[in-house]
RNA sequence: GGCCUGGUGGCGGAGUGGUGACGCAGCGGACUGCAAAUCCGCGCACCCGAGUUCGAUUCUCGGCCAGGCCUCCA
């Protein structure tokens, strides 16, 4: 099985094929960074990690070339900087910085460059320039505007027609442009604002000439996946890719563009007006293992769209909780052994890789890890320990592929007690014990009416007790 | 108005032209001093209508419903 990508373009699965298998480029549009991200945000973070993830094992983790933008100049970065009194760059440091904390912790790996836009403006004005040199952009009243009208092949990203799209404009058309379509390259910057001296004047650059400036300037064109969420196909991308284009005469943007679906909240869209915006900063803050999330992103495929509820988070939590379970009673059975997997074997592990390789299909991999839980407990059970450490070798190294499972079993279970919760909880299960052993189960069963009450929930096992935190 | 998705069991969610993935929850049983964990068993989903077919949840057409984009947006 090669790896198959619907790419958005061509509206249809394609066979992956690098332009340079020793040199895999991807790019997703990161977040403006002027306040917490909402976890609508953190979908693509995390399927683009997945991806990343797949692509280092199918083409060597030096091979694979990942960059996730910062966008650190912006209208509203410019409007919470004025609200604190604050230089821009306090604003777009501090939530850089929670960003890539909170994204860590849903488990994704740090891409290998993470370009921020304000130290790219030279690059930025090169491109412009050449796009005005060409004659698909022109200058007017301080503004640079890309020329629509000069790019034939405008639209065909998002399958939308130049002419429906003026018949249909909404937005009020200023006055210095050509046409309706046509969108800003560089514009005067107002007074208090950030400011870069340019040729078309001291200004700042627009939005969609970033990412394709840092494109170039990070990974060189053409680069081999784009990915970004659904509502970036119009107009994001689709201006990216004209820029990209027209600024070198022609050649290719991008070779496969993969766009994710929206997280819904009850059938409505995550917004600030309808006041149901949820971020991950107050998930974690909550106590929600970021492993919770990540398993609730990936719980459908990435194109569909996702119903974001209290019963998703559970229903994650809960699934995750059997498979910590048997890694648990493995652990206990196999002693700190262990194995390499078998990475090459028939199997669940292959059928694991194959639903990943099928565009990404985490709920098929998914299949295939509680078929690997369901193994590795058979194994447990049997008291199998060869067999235990190869199940077990092989669904850990499934979950480092989808970037789960890679917490120790003990601390997923007792990790929200403190250190002077455990102290306590081992002193009552040690007493608990002595009055088992001595038959005293009224004594028993108080102390697990104290532990419950601290909530925590004894198991009882053949080998002693263990001990979990309720949710 | 234009363009585009999707409608699968109590819930989440894959997939397939021909014997109901997978997970969560639930029910019955086993085990357990009691529990938990675990094990065994239990579900007769595929929006509606027409068509194609020996056979459609899966293909085609129509309808209904939901959502997205067309404006900053993951």
């Amino acid at each position: 099985m090669t790896l198959q990508i619907y790419d958005t373009m061509a509206r249809e699965k394609r066979p992956f094929v690098p332009t340079d298998p020793s040199r895999v480029t991807m790019y997703v549009c990161g977040p403006t960074v002027y306040n917490h991200v909402h976890i609508g945000n953190a979908r693509p973070v995390v399927v683009f990690d997945t991806l990343f993830r797949l692509l280092r094992l199918l083409y060597g983790e030096a091979a694979v070339i990942y960059a996730r933008n910062i966008t650190d100049v912006d209208d509203k970065i410019n409007a919470a900087a004025a609200a604190e009194g604050v230089e821009i760059s306090v604003i777009t440091q501090r939530f850089t910085a929670y960003y890539e904390e909170q994204m860590a912790a849903l488990g994704a790996l740090t891409p290998t460059f993470q370009p921020r836009a304000t130290a790219h403006i030279a690059e930025m004005l090169l491109q412009i320039t050449a796009l005005v040199d060409r004659g698909h952009a022109y200058a007017a009243d301080g503004h640079v505007l890309f020329d629509t009208a000069a790019y034939a092949a405008y639209g065909k990203l998002s399958g939308r027609d130049l002419d429906d799209m003026i018949a249909g404009a909404r937005v009020e058309v200023a006055p210095y442009k050509k046409n309706p379509a046509d969108f800003v390259l560089w514009k005067p910057s107002k007074p208090g604002e950030p400011v870069w001296e340019s040729p078309y004047g001291p200004g700042r650059p627009g939005w969609h000439i970033e990412c394709s400036a840092m494109i170039e300037a990070v990974l060189g064109l053409p680069i081999d996946i784009h990915g970004g969420g659904i509502d970036l196909v119009f107009p994001h991308h689709e201006n990216e890719l004209a820029q990209g284009v027209c600024a070198h005469g022609g050649g290719e943007y991008a070779r496969y563009w993969m766009h994710n679906g929206f997280l819904d909240f009850s059938g409505e869209k995550m917004s600030k007006s309808l006041g149901n915006v949820v971020r991950p900063h107050d998930l974690l803050d909550s106590g929600i293992p970021g492993e919770v999330l990540r398993w609730a992103l990936l719980s459908a495929h990435y194109r569909q769209p996702l119903d974001w509820t209290e019963s998703l988070l559970r229903q994650s939590k809960e699934t995750l909780d059997g498979l910590y379970q048997v890694l648990r009673d493995a652990a206990a059975l196999v002693d700190g052994e262990t194995l390499a997997p078998d990475a090459d074997a028939e199997g669940h592990l292959a059928h694991f890789k194959a639903a990943l390789e099928d565009d990404l299909n985490t709920p098929g991999a998914m299949r295939e890890l509680s078929a690997l839980g369901r193994g590795l407990r058979s194994a447990v059970a049997a008291g199998n320990r060869p067999a235990t450490l190869e199940w077990r070798a092989n669904l850990l190294f499934a979950g480092e592929l989808i970037g789960l499972l890679q917490t120790e079993p003990v601390a997923w279970f007792e990790g929200a007690a403190g250190e002077e919760m455990k102290v306590r909880v081992e002193a009552l299960l040690a007493e608990r014990l002595a009055a088992r052993n001595s038959k005293d189960f009224a004594t028993a069963d108080r102390i697990r009416a104290e532990l419950d009450a601290l909530g925590v929930v004894v198991m009882d096992g053949p080998t002693g007790a263990t001990w979990r935190m309720k949710d």
